[in-house]
Parts: structure tokens; C-alpha cells; sequence
RNA sequence: GGAGAGGUGGCCGAGUGGCCGAAGGCGCUCCCCUGCUAAGGGAGUAUACCGCAAGGUAUCGAGGGUUCGAAUCCCUCCCUCUCCGCCA
């Protein structure tokens, strides 16, 4: 959510913000104009109540002196409803309000380029050989199920399409990867882990964004409120939603297994063999909390973690910067970390890392203050996978291919799988 | 699923119709005293909004109602805890 003070304040510049995105009408005038309505009644309605408040307080005064009151109190009650039409338009006013800013997308940093879509997404870095068979390399789905280790139709039998079943060497691959990662970013990245809930309230799924636009995205529990998470990052950045944090605990740096739901509606067609675009994938989540003015050096360092999980896994991969018609609605900032998949010759993405600035800190209501009698301010937000799980699977089976069919199992994964070092038949 | 208790400021905890944004305590900040640990004294210490300011308004789980006036009374909902049942 932006500040509606500096909508206020800068309404040119925050449309010029917004204009990089598209050209869309996000209903910035109306929000001024009903902000000014809003104000003004506020301040009637305040004037009324402290003229209410004090004849009330007279009131009682006068009652307890046995003066009749009868007719000062009639006056009351009139003012009484005077108030009570200001409050009710206020309040309609206040959710329409609430209603154009939930759906104002954030305003892209500066240092992000300018472009309509993800070619415009400008490749920043690039990182190991992109491996060269002298085989037609299969696609890991193929891999996998010639292998034993996954099997897509009977997963299909039991929930339908876009569902897997890892068997064997497969569960263990999946079970590994999640291990070595959550290991690496504890001890060596600094972060703490959390297990979250995989179910949390729409309020929740608000804090982040992910509601009230894209509740087709995500998967409801029939007549309850509570929708599956499709990241962990709704649940692990909500945490702190509604406190005041100690500016010293800052930034906080947080990561998370989780298993991730989503719906993918509208995306009939697109992928639809193999791990890649899964209704359940498994995800390990980075999320930071942090001072405003740490938030870009710390998606550098979260990117940087990232990464540092490929590099092991000796996996190349590339990273660009997200270009403003490509960035996701809450995200002042993202780093996409795309990896190599052979069988479509291609770089496909297997982490976004994002600074979101105060945008959700803004909507959950989450603060900090710098000093103990400092004013709270709000903090920054960061997230990133460290990777997605389904996808390093897919990544690992194509690029550690050989000729026969096996797959080489990274060394660096080796100790995780029982000192495994080739997936064969 | 059944029965009961409860939700007040960073925390504990008083408050059952007006003088209560809220006693007291703990914690924290600053000052004094003392002097290098401890103890004592004083002041301060929620958040948001409106306003140049003075100041004002709102908030005691959420929403609605009664009333001139609600933390306090009524209704609905949410959450937490205890016991019983069931259960990973």
C-alpha cells in the first residue's frame, strides 16, 4: 500500500512512478479527491464531538447538583446524529479509500528499466558453462520417470493435472535439496529458521498482497477463511504484522520450508509436462526485515545467497533485473535467478528476489522504532527463494544427465543423499 | 464435539455508566544523589488522524446497539486458556 500523504503531497510524481508499469488508471484522482471529502468531515465530526463531550460532561455535572437537564440533553442527542451521518460517510469513504489503494501496485524503485514486458528484463550477471551433450538431452520428466523417480500419471490419478509423485532416489533428491539448503542459509547465511502455518487468513494474504486482487491465484478452504499459502513468504513476512519492532533487532533474516499452493489459473496451457508449473511445489523462502536505508544492500546480499546455492550445485544460471512491465504488484524491485534447462535450451526463472520497500510493511501495519523513544517507522521487506525445490530437481536431472540415462548427483549434495553420487536405474 | 473462564498500554494488573487514555507495579529513558556492584529520590514513557500551532478527535479483542454520555450495560462474531470426549 502507498502513503496516502504522499499520494497527497506528490500526486504527479507517484503517476509518473506507476505510468512505467502501463498505462492503466489506478484511480489516483478519485483517491485525492475523496481523501479531501474525508478530511473535511473528519474535522466537522470533530468539532461536533468536542461539543458533544463537553455538554455531556456538563450534564453530569448539572445532575449530580439535581438541576434538571432535560433540554440541554435533547441538544445532545441532536448532535448526536449530526455526528452519526459524518461517521457513516466517513466510513463509506474510508473503504472505498482502502478499496483503490489495496489495488495500487507499488511504485518501481528508480534503478529499475523501463520496458512492457520480460524482454525487456535486462540480464545483469551470468555464472557457469552451459553444459554441452553429445547426446539429445532429455527432458527431466522423462528422466525422471524412465528413472523410477517421479510419476506424473499416478499423481494425476490421485489429485489430477499438475501434481507429481517423487519416488525412491527422487523423495530423497527433494528431501536433500531442502536440507541443504535450509543448512546453508542457517549456518553460513545468518538466517533463523521458521516453520509457519501453510494455511493463514485473508487478512494475511492481504498483508502481502497477495488479496483482495489475485484471489483466483490461490487455493480457498471451502467455508472457512483460510487459504494455502503459494509462499512462504505471506506467512513469514506477516510475523511481525501489527507490532512495533526494536530498530536493534534489525533486519531480521528469516527462512522457511514450506510447501507452496497455487492455483494457476490463467496459465491453461503453459507448461504443462513436467515439474515446472506444479499446483503444490516445495519452496525454501528467504525473508529479510529491514531499515529503509538497508533494504537495496540487503537484496543484493539475499540475491547473493541465493545464488550461492546454484554455484554449489554447479548449476549455471543468470540473473536479470526484472523490468518495470514485468515486476510483480507489490515489488519495488526483483532479481529474477533463472537457471539453465537443456531440454528448452533456455534460462527458466527458479528465484525471484524482491525489495518491496514499506509497501507491505505499510499494509500489515508492521513498524519499528530506531530509538526507545524514537517514533515508529516502517520498516523495509525483502524476499527471495533459496530456490524453489521442484525446479532445482528439474535442473539437476538436465544438465547432470549422461548419455545412459543416469544423473550425477552434485557433490555438494552427495553427504545429504546418504553419499549417493549417481541417481541409475 | 460438551462444559467453564477470560481478552485493558512493552509486560503484569486495577477499573461495572460521567471527574478514565485509563490506578498501581514491572520494564525502559533522562536527571539528582551516591560513587566505580547494589540501593535511594525526581521526571518522563501507547498509537493513529486533523491542524502552521495552540489544541482537538478516536482507540480498553472486532462489529453493532442502548444512553445526553460506554473500558464499564445489551447483541453478534473472533481469539486465548482450563476440564471432559476424540485424535496425529
Amino acid at each position: 500500500m502507498l502513503d496516502i500523504k504522499q499520494i497527497r503531497e506528490n500526486p504527479e510524481s507517484i503517476e509518473a512512478g506507476l505510468l512505467k508499469r502501463g498505462n492503466v488508471d489506478y484511480g489516483i484522482g478519485k483517491l485525492i479527491a475523496l481523501d479531501k471529502e474525508r478530511r473535511d468531515l473528519l474535522q466537522m465530526a470533530d468539532d461536533l464531538k468536542k461539543l458533544r463531550n463537553d455538554a455531556s460532561r456538563e450534564i453530569g455535572a448539572k445532575k449530580k447538583a439535581g438541576e434538571n437537564t432535560d433540554e440541554a440533553q435533547a441538544r445532545v442527542k441532536e448532535t448526536g446524529e449530526k455526528i452519526k451521518s459524518h461517521d457513516d460517510r466517513i466510513k463509506e469513504i474510508d473503504s472505498e479509500v482502502r478499496q483503490i489503494l489495496f489495488n495500487i501496485p507499488n511504485v518501481p524503485d528508480e534503478s529499475v528499466p523501463e520496458g512492457a514486458d520480460e524482454n525487456a528484463n535486462v540480464e545483469i550477471r551470468k555464472f557457469g558453462e552451459i553444459p554441452k551433450f553429445d547426446f539429445v538431452p532429455k527432458p527431466h520428466h522423462e528422466l525422471g520417470e524412465a528413472l523410477g523417480i517421479l510419476d506424473f500419471k499416478r499423481a494425476a490419478k490421485l489429485s489430477g493435472a499438475r501434481f507429481v509423485l517423487y519416488k525412491g532416489a527422487g523423495a530423497l533428491l527433494e528431501r536433500a535439496l531442502i536440507n541443504f539448503m535450509l543448512d546453508m542459509h542457517i549456518n553460513e547465511h545468518g538466517y533463523t529458521e521458521v516453520a509457519p502455518p501453510y494455511m493463514v487468513s485473508a487478512e494475511t494474504m492481504t498483508g502481502t498482497g497477495q488479496l483482495p486482487k489475485f484471489a483466483d491465484d490461490l487455493f480457498k478452504i471451502e467455508g472457512r477463511d483460510l487459504w494455502l499459502i503459494p509462499t512462504a513468504e505471506t506467512p513469514v513476512t506477516n510475523i511481525y504484522a501489527g507490532e512495533i519492532l526494536n530498530g536493534d533487532d534489525l533486519p531480521l533474516k528469516m527462512v522457511a520450508y514450506t510447501p507452496c499452493f497455487r492455483s494457476e489459473a490463467g496459465s491453461y496451457g503453459r507448461d504443462t509436462t513436467g515439474l515446472i508449473r506444479q499446483h503444490q511445489f516445495n519452496k525454501v523462502e528467504l525473508v529479510k526485515i529491514t531499515k529503509p536505508e538497508d533494504s537495496i544492500n540487503e537484496l543484493e546480499k539475499l540475491t547473493s545467497n541465493a545464488e550461492e546455492v546454484l554455484k554449489r550445485l554447479q548449476l549455471p544460471y543468470r540473473v536479470v533485473t526484472l523490468c518495470s512491465g514485468d515486476l510483480g504488484f507489490s515489488a519495488a524491485k526483483t532479481y529474477d535467478i533463472e537457471v539453465w534447462v537443456p531440454s528448452q535450451n533456455t534460462y527458466r526463472e527458479i528465484s525471484s528476489c524482491s525489495t518491496f520497500v514499506d509497501y507491505q510493511a505499510r499494509r500489515m501495519g508492521m513498524r519499528f522504532r530506531r530509538e526507545a523513544k524514537g517514533k515508529p517507522e516502517f520498516p523495509h521487506t525483502i524476499n527471495g527463494s533459496g530456490l524453489a525445490v521442484g525446479r532445482t530437481v528439474v535442473a539437476i536431472l538436465e544438465n547432470m544427465q549422461e548419455a545412459d540415462g543416469s544423473v550425477r548427483v552434485p557433490a555438494a549434495l552427495s553427504p545429504y543423499m546418504g553419499g549417493l553420487d549417481k541417481i541409475v536405474m
